[in-house]
DNA sequence: GTGAAAGCGCTAACAG
DNA sequence: CTGTTAGCGCTTTCAC
């Protein structure tokens, strides 16, 4: 591979004139400028990255840990952070470390012995997570929160998107709200029932059935729910999902014992997955956790970190946005 | 940021000896190696990866650049990737070029200035694709193949899936098969299509219904096709469809006509996508691609010519694999 | 305007 | 066994 000084020889100039050219630096002279890149042209010169991180101590490149496999979650948050990352000519070195610490760790010295610049974490829980360790560069948690209070977490507001949903059944004259959640050991699912249930409450209501149905995020688990629910004999006209998938059961059961959705029954979901909720029967009605956003507000956070040295520390929670399809509205059904 | 000098003042040697101790390499005292370790940790000392590759000539980072932003399909596949490279103390560059050109060869040169050791091309589109360039570096095409014959693509073997899934259709006794699947113009449909109609002919049969249904990749256009299917009055008792999704709504539609699965018709999907297939009532027989086997082949291949040199360029197919679930057995539906 | 030289942190010969 | 030294490819003063 061609280096500066096989450009320089090229082009008749020294490696420093080179240097200068490429990066557009000091005096140069128009006409040397223009012939040092038709050298570097010609060579097929890609400057080292590598020689160049070592000198400057800036690699352009973060670390992205994420504990979870490419799922669902992680995907978005991702995509959001390669966005802001990419357009700061930074590129992204990715760690899944499989939920599992040690591999973290491993992951974590990986990532410093590669000087990244900063470094953000991401993984499918909810639940606040043990830090990675005090680090000599700047750390952004997203999605997964830091238990520490002295890191940046980013994350979105579940308690809000249950009101947004909530507040829409409400708005479309329901009165008598069923809510099917995930499993109450899921931080996510306490607060959406949490931010649900005061949605009610200020409209002086409460849940039918006595309480949020609480059990997996699966949509055999909806389907079972809505059966739940129907042979309880207590009539509703709205049901709050704590996730898409969850959502999609319930639908299709209702549509099978009868019920239309949304004539008899208003339906809204949680994830806004492009998937179940197109698919569903009606579309579904959904909350949209802005993912992507997320992830771009977080890298925009580190890169402001890289740039000024500290981060501020915190935690952000970012809101919620509700998506309206058919599930609880009046347009006519899909096939 | 402590170096091998800060080191090599603390533990009282020279930094030839800081080298030796950290790497095993050479002939050391195992007093003074400890002594060295000991002075390692207690600085929090990582060697600085830049300086060592800018020496060696090795990274021992690979690139992956992706035409797809982080979708189903790509990420099994680099999750195997990256399987096989963590085995292998190699990290992972991610490059996402959302399927433009131009971007992708930003970003080629980008991977070519931070020296990887090597690129694994990977991407939405089965179609070939035109190869990312002539470089000094191996590449492994995986997914997406390239279509210049002195390159190494990796994928799967459409053809093969389709008659595996034909052939379990057969065994089960079934004669009448129809055939729903994706659009015309993907390269993929049209692999499965002929290798199913192929194990077909092998028995001496054809699709029922004049031929394939080919319409879109979606829950939708099965429940389209199913209708068409039944209104056509054919009598069928099989459907191998081109993708779950397209077998989601099959399955649907059917239940909802009275049509028992798989009783009265018995169906296959394609791509063993374990939310739909195992959502699906009843859950679904279908073919799973081994995408993260993909990743994982690829991988080993790069690291293979990344130590030996030269890569052997061809086109590998792998094999699908049958997954049988209650669509195609006796089993009792669940709820 | 351009060139010469120092040095980023590390490894690998070669001395001792 | 351990220390010394010469670079890897680049940027950046500082002379000229």
């Amino acid at each position: 591979m061609p280096t500066v000084a096989d450009v320089a020889a090229r082009a008749g100039v020294s490696v420093g004139t080179v240097s200068k050219a490429m990066n557009g630096r000091g005096q140069l002279r128009a006409q040397t400028r223009e012939r040092v890149l038709e050298a570097a042209r010609e060579l097929g010169f890609h400057p080292n990255a590598l020689a160049r991180g070592l000198l400057t101590g800036r690699t352009y490149t973060v670390g992205v840990l994420t504990t979870e496999s490419f799922g669902r979650f992680t995907i978005p948050i991702m995509l959001g952070v390669e966005d802001a990352l990419g357009a700061g000519e930074i590129s992204t070195l990715l760690c899944d470390s499989r939920d599992d610490p040690l591999r973290e760790q491993h992951y974590v010295r990986t990532l410093l012995s590669r000087r990244v610049d900063g470094i953000v974490v991401t993984g499918r829980r909810r639940d606040p997570r043990p830090p990675i360790g005090e680090l000599p560069i700047p750390v952004v948690y997203v999605f997964a929160v830091s238990e520490s209070p002295s890191d940046l977490s980013i994350t979105y507001d579940d308690e809000q998107g249950a009101e947004l949903a909530v507040n829409h059944l409400l708005l479309t004259g329901r009165t008598r709200v069923a809510h099917v959640t995930g499993p109450r050991r899921h931080l996510s699912a306490r607060l959406r029932e949490g931010g649900a249930r005061a949605a009610l409450a200020a409209a002086g209501l409460d849940f039918v059935a006595g309480g949020a149905l609480w059990g997996e995020w699966s949509e055999v688990w909806g389907r079972e729910a809505a059966h739940i629910l129907l042979r309880s004999g207590e009539p509703f006209d709205g049901v709050f999902c704590g996730s898409d998938q969850i959502a999609r059961g319930v639908a299709d059961t209702l549509r099978e014992a009868g019920r239309a959705v949304p004539g008899d029954v208003a339906l809204v979901g949680f994830d806004n997955w492009d998937v179940m909720a197109e698919a569903c029967r009606p579309p579904l009605t959904t909350i949209d956790p802005n993912l992507s956003e997320l992830g771009r507000v977080a890298a925009g956070r580190l890169l402001r970190a890289i740039e000024g040295g500290a981060i501020e520390p915190g935690r952000i929670l970012l809101p919620c946005d509700l998506v309206i399809r058919q599930s609880t509205s009046a347009a006519p059904a899909a096939v």
